[in-house]
DNA sequence: GTACAATTAAAACAAACGTTTGAACTTATT
DNA sequence: AATAAGTTCAAACGTTTGTTTTAATTGTAC
């Protein structure tokens, strides 16, 4: 089986989704790009919906080690946080592949194409939840309750914000993201906006004890 | 000019247009759930390109008005990040129009269609920069930095998060944005993390002076 | 070299798209 | 009632869409 032609479109299929979307990207478009024959899309991926999910799947690498970043027993809430924000910043210093992975997923956030409701299952709840178990040890709770997950919830949100909002970024203050040196200080920045939020949390918790 | 079809059809593309985006919403799509023949839209708009650019436009009011709710001269920092914030959690208790529009809005963000940049001209840039000026009095700091612009980005991600991340909160943590209790302590609890982002910024740029 | 499978190419397919047409219908004015 | 403007309608327009077909080409083993 010839892999060249497949994993051009592969390549291909993956920067124009990313770039322009599923529906607003046509298989012509794509072959045209890629160099090869329209039909060659419907011989190597069936249709284009099955390039689409090759394309959102395929160059991912299994989430669930990312897990293991920020869940590992022995953590301190700096290093789990370092970890998860070190999830979302890496992606932005590395190969354009990664970024455009990352871009098409955050794109299935607004324009779900229904694999969005799969990577919720497999990619973002479990991230969540081991997120929620982290700060649960940390603010030395029994239960996970409304109040953790908003605090985990705007934690992410920081994160997801360099994505989703990546336009808004390049045009107001560009400088944040561009560069290693910059990347790495806005990780650090997220890193202690998060510890303390967690800090506020447990203040308010304790406060709230009290009356 | 008859404007009961035209009202119609706008709020139908809204609705449309905020769910599925431009390029998956068609225009027969419409006029059929407006109950109006398709020769309507162009009948009223023109085109395509002239309904979505009412529908993105019109529904919305003035932008300029909200600045004021933060960016009042004698306010307390908690009472800025009150007004700021509220600009997101109101439109999650108002009605289903005012929702529409934002989600719209937001759509932008990851599917720019060309609106996007005049919408980050006209709407979001201002509001950053309010954002910024009153983090400059409350931090006392002479020029707007890269760490301020990284706190203002971190703290309007919380609040843009309750609409891209819609999806992923309605799976996972669906109360926290589900009835107008639960709605006033998520905006709460905004303010309170973005009050110790504010305070963990002045403390470490105190700590960074002593070095 | 021949046979056979794997791959590529051009053309055609039906369906759906945004848009336009021209007649029919409604409403208001005279 | 007659006229004209405003509005609606079904039908058709020309493209573009994703997909399929069929033939040509390539690579490979005997």
């Amino acid at each position: 089986m010839n892999q060249q032609p497949r994993q051009k479109i592969l390549l291909t299929a993956l920067e124009l989704f990313a770039e322009l979307g599923f529906a607003r990207t046509t298989v012509r478009q794509i072959a045209k790009k890629a160099q090869v024959n329209v039909s060659a899309i419907g011989y190597y991926f069936g249709d284009k919906v099955g390039l689409y999910r090759a394309a959102f799947t395929e160059p991912m690498g299994s989430p669930k080690d990312d897990i293991k970043l920020f869940n590992a027993p022995n953590l301190s809430l700096e290093q789990a946080l370092n970890g998860l924000f070190s999830g979302f910043i890496e992606p932005l210093k590395q190969n354009e592949l990664v970024q455009l992975c990352i871009r098409l997923h955050m794109r299935e956030m607004v324009e779900p194409t229904g694999l969005w409701t799969e990577e919720i299952d497999n990619g973002i709840a479990p991230h969540h939840q081991a997120l929620l178990v982290v700060l649960q040890k940390q603010l030395n709770i029994k239960v996970i309750d409304d109040d953790l997950q908003r605090l985990a919830m705007c934690i992410v949100a920081m994160g997801v914000h360099l994505f989703v909002g990546r336009d808004v970024i390049e045009k107001i203050c560009p400088q944040i993201t561009q560069g290693e040196t910059a990347l790495k200080t806005t990780q650090q920045r997220l890193v202690l906006f998060a510890m303390s939020m967690v800090d506020a949390e447990a203040l308010r918790r304790k406060q709230a004890k009290w009356q």
